[in-house]
RNA sequence: GCCGGGGUGUGGUAGAGGUAUCCCUUGGGACUGUGGAUCCCAAGACCUGGGUUCGAAUCCCAGCCCCGGCCCCA
């Protein structure tokens, strides 16, 4: 009986894996150098910390399990809720802002289909301590910047959640908390007409609810217009617009001083409380769909978790996550990355059993070896048989050692690419072969 | 959870009721240093389970998995 691969996982050979890692190494590199540690959760957690965070419904996407002795846990399906549990449980004496990035499989139960699966990657970074539009700015610069290094075009759409709430409650005064909550929901998920019939139900006028749909509809710059035009004359409410509103326009200043491009989208919002600030998205640019219908790429906003999680202080945060296996569809530069190979022939003489080519060929693979990768025969195999396996591992070049090299003190250095071929020195061989790796 | 299209050696394929084609791969052998060959031999597959039939890779049903989409997306 066969054992297969288990629904939605994947298996990642060499050539995937060799990008995975040139791809995590880049995201790393670039958040250590904007001054973020990494940490590392656990991939199970209590099941609790997910559903307090996103409520009872998301069992259902989970995968939770009881252990044996009846504790209720679950894979994670996300990051943001242990960073914040870690940060509340360790980090809470940490100098603020406390930056940190993350890498980790997350686990969901959802029918897979193209850059969806049930094991999938997100790789993050989170200000804690901070929400003010110069953390907000850095963490969408931070974002923009690894695409960018990757070669990655993008499509940046910045919203904020607690401009668009505080418009909607001004719009629609009679409505409760929980059905606000709800048209957050609804504004999030694009569902116009369930949104117009709710605030219908709560009693709000037709053109405050067309104004209001208008808004999230528009984008760039007549969507600043539309805000500018919303947030005027309505008494008490008026003060919280404007502290959210001036928020957001020092953010995009700021992105425009790190030069990133954005576009304006007040219809991005977040159907949970704990979202108070800007929220931003990051889609794959251009026409082309490698993603299918899965086209975000990162997501992030500033929230206040700690607090729902047993903080005294209600930290504010802000971060992001990236959808590591759809960047992984999208970076190009696979084979770029691949180190060249070299393999060293020992050409032995049928008739004679002795070793001194094997000595030859050993001393100068170990000598290879501290410059590139390099094999070595270990089946005995004939010349052409060595270099059969040498064109089947895409190898760049070959070393031939045998009898008549020993004799000459030279080697045969056989360019795999062009089949040109020529003698040169152990010394030269080296030089020239270390070259080629740098 | 729902809808559509699929599943043939490791991978890619032909095959539309009569016991599976070709490429590649793998193992063994021949070939005394250029054959990234060549030659010979061998190995390896119809997703699983039922049904129809004298006979099923092929037709029917169910399941599993894959691809795409819906829903959802913390």
């Amino acid at each position: 009986m066969r054992i297969e691969r288990v629904k939605g996982t994947r298996d990642f050979l060499p050539a995937e894996m060799r990008k995975r890692r040139a791809i995590e190494a880049r995201m790393r590199a670039i958040a250590e150098r904007w001054g973020y540690e990494e940490i590392k959760t656990p991939t199970f957690e209590l099941a609790e910390l997910f559903t307090l965070k996103s409520g009872e419904a998301i069992l259902e996407e989970m995968y939770e399990f009881r252990d044996k002795s009846g504790r209720h846990l679950a894979l994670r399906p996300e990051l943001t809720a242990p960073v914040t549990r870690l940060y509340v449980n360790e980090l809470k004496m940490a100098p603020r802002p406390t930056k940190v990035y993350y890498f980790g499989n997350c686990f969901r139960y959802e029918e897979p289909q193209r850059a969806r699966y049930r094991e999938f990657w997100q790789f993050g970074a989170e200000i804690i301590g901070s929400d003010r539009p110069e953390a907000e700015g850095e963490i969408i610069a931070l974002a923009y910047h690894i695409l960018k290094a990757l070669g990655i075009r993008a499509e940046l759409h910045v919203g904020h959640v607690g401009l668009l709430r505080e418009i909607l409650r001004a719009a629609a005064p009679n409505m409760t908390g929980e059905h606000l909550s709800r048209a957050m929901r609804l504004v999030d998920k694009g569902a116009k007409e369930e949104l117009r019939e709710l605030m219908r139900t709560s009693g709000v006028e037709r053109g405050r609810i067309e104004d209001f749909i208008h808004l999230i509809e528009s984008r760039g710059d007549s969507a600043m217009a539309e805000v500018r035009r919303m947030i005027a004359g309505d008494g008490g409410a008026e003060e919280r617009k404007r502290k959210h509103l001036e928020q957001l326009e020092q953010l995009l200043e700021i992105l425009d001083y790190y030069n990133v491009g954005y576009i304006l989208n007040p219809g991005i919002a977040r159907g949970l409380d704990y979202y108070t600030g800007m929220v931003f998205e990051l889609y794959e640019a251009g026409d082309e769909h490698k993603l299918g219908a899965q086209r975000q790429i990162c997501g992030g906003g500033t929230y206040r978790l700690a607090a729902l999680f047993g903080s005294r202080e209600d930290t504010p945060s802000t971060g992001f996550a990236f959808g590591f296996d759809r960047i992984a569809e999208l970076f190009q530069n696979g084979e770029g990355l691949k180190e060249p190979k070299v393999v060293v022939v020992p050409v032995r003489e049928r008739s004679r059993g002795d070793y001194t080519v094997i000595e030859a060929a050993i001393g100068i693979t170990t000598r290879l070896r501290e410059h590139c990768t390099t094999y070595l025969d270990v089946m005995e195999r004939s010349i052409s048989e060595q270099l059969a396996y040498a064109n089947a591992i895409q190898a760049s070049f070959a070393v031939l050692v045998g009898r008549r090299e020993l004799e000459s003190g030279r080697v045969t250095v056989r360019d795999l690419e062009t089949g040109e071929q020529e003698q040169m020195s152990v010394e030269e061989c080296i030089e020239k072969l270390r070259r080629l790796s740098e």
